[in-house]
DNA sequence: CCCAGTCGGTACAGTGAGTGCAGTTAATAC
DNA sequence: GTATTAACTGCACTCACTGTACCGACTGGG
C-alpha cells in the first residue's frame, strides 16, 4: 500500500490546487466543480470522493490542521493557566500566515459561501478547545457550559482579527494576544474560583 | 397598498409556519421546498420570492430582531458602559426565550444546515453590535478590530450558553450573565485605556 | 506467479435547491 | 376607466451533490 496512497494524495493535491487557483482568478461562484476536476484531469465525480463540498476544497489542508492544534493543547488537565496555553497555541497556529494564507483570508472573507465553511471549519477548533478546557475543569454542566463560551469567545476574538489582518494589515498575532490578555488576565483563574 | 402587503405577509407567515412544521415533524434534509410551498399552498417559486433559501424559512423573523435589538442598542457614543449596556441589550433579546423557542433551538443544534444559517445570522447581530462600538470608540483600525473581536466574543458565549440550554435546561441568561461579567467586568474600559 | 480482494477512479442517472424570464391576475394609483 | 404595480405562476435551466454499478490497476497471501 504506498503508490495508490501517493496517488490519491497527488489527486486530491490538484484538486486542492486548482480549486483555490480558480477561485482566485475567477471568483468563487463562477467556477463549477466540473470545471475544477477538469483542471486536475479528473472526472467530477472524483471531486466528491475527496471533498464533501465545493467549499471544502478551499481547506484542504482542515483535519490535518486540528490534528496539530490537538496534539499542540495537550493535556488540559496539566496546565496550570490553561487560557494562557491555549491562547499560545491559537496564536502558533496563526503564525503560520504565509502572504498566501492571507491572501486566501481576503478571498475568504468576501465570499459569503467561504466564510460560511470557515464557520463550519471552526467548530472543529471550538470542539478540541472545550474538551481542552474540560479536562481541566471538569464535565459538569456548569463547566462544560463555559468551556464552551469561552471557546466560542476566544476563536470570536480570533476571526476578527484575522480578517481585520487581511484588511488593512494589522500584526493579527500581536493584536488578538493584546485583547485575548485583556479579556481573560493572564493566567485566568475565573471558572475555578465558582467551580471548587 | 394594504390588502396586498396583508396578502404578502398572510403567505410568508404561513410559509414559515409550514417549514418549521415539517422541519420538526419529518426532519429538515427530509422536507422539500416543494412540500412546504404545497403545505401553504403556494407554487414552489414563490417561497424564493419570501425567503432566499431553504434555511432562512426556519428564521422568519430575523430582520425584525435585528431591527429591534438596533434600535434598543442605539447610539453607542452615549453609553458610559457600552459593554454593560450590551449585555443588558442581548439578554433582554434572549429572555423572548418561550418554549417554542428552546425546542427551534434544539432542533437548530442537531441539524447542520440551520446551525449555519443560525451563524449567518450572527453576522448582522455581530456587525449591529460592531457598529454600536465603533460609535464609542471611533472608527480606527485599532477599534475597528476590537469592536468586531468583542462582539464576536460576546455572540460566542451567548450562541454556547443558549445551545446547553436548550440541552441541559440551564438558565441561558443567568449564565450568559455570568460568564460575560467575569470577563469584561462592569464597567469594563478596557478598549478606552490604550486607546486614548 | 496467480488469485482474490481492495480501492481509486469513472459513467450515468437522478434529486433537489435556487434562478431568470415571460406571463396572468388582481389591487391600486391617477 | 385606464395605466401601473406587484404578488404569484409555470417553465426551463444550472449546478451541487448522491447512489450505484462498474472497470482496472495495485496489493497481499499462497
Amino acid at each position: 500500500m504506498r503508490q495508490r496512497d501517493a496517488q490519491r494524495l497527488e489527486t486530491r493535491a490538484a484538486l486542492a490546487e486548482h480549486a483555490i487557483r480558480l477561485f482566485s482568478e475567477h471568483g468563487y461562484d463562477e467556477t463549477t466543480v466540473e470545471e475544477i476536476a477538469a483542471a486536475a484531469g479528473v472526472s467530477p465525480r472524483t471531486f466528491f470522493l475527496h471533498f464533501p463540498s465545493k467549499a471544502a476544497a478551499a481547506f484542504p489542508d482542515h483535519a490535518e490542521r486540528v490534528e496539530r492544534f490537538r496534539d499542540r493543547l495537550g493535556d488540559g488537565a496539566r496546565q496550570r493557566d490553561p487560557i494562557g496555553h491555549l491562547c499560545d497555541c491559537l496564536l502558533e497556529r496563526e503564525s503560520e500566515s504565509s502572504p498566501s494564507r492571507r491572501a486566501r483570508y481576503r478571498l475568504l472573507s468576501k465570499v459569503p459561501a467561504l466564510r460560511d465553511e470557515d464557520a463550519r471549519t471552526d467548530r472543529d477548533y471550538e470542539e478540541a478547545i472545550a474538551h481542552f478546557l474540560q479536562q481541566k475543569w471538569g464535565t459538569s454542566v456548569e463547566a462544560r457550559v463555559r468551556s464552551n463560551a469561552i471557546a466560542n469567545a476566544v476563536l470570536g476574538v480570533l476571526r476578527a482579527t484575522l480578517i481585520a489582518a487581511s484588511e488593512d494589515g494589522i500584526d493579527a498575532r500581536r493584536t488578538a494576544l493584546e485583547i485575548l490578555h485583556r479579556m481573560f488576565g493572564s493566567p485566568f483563574d475565573f471558572p475555578l474560583q465558582s467551580m471548587q
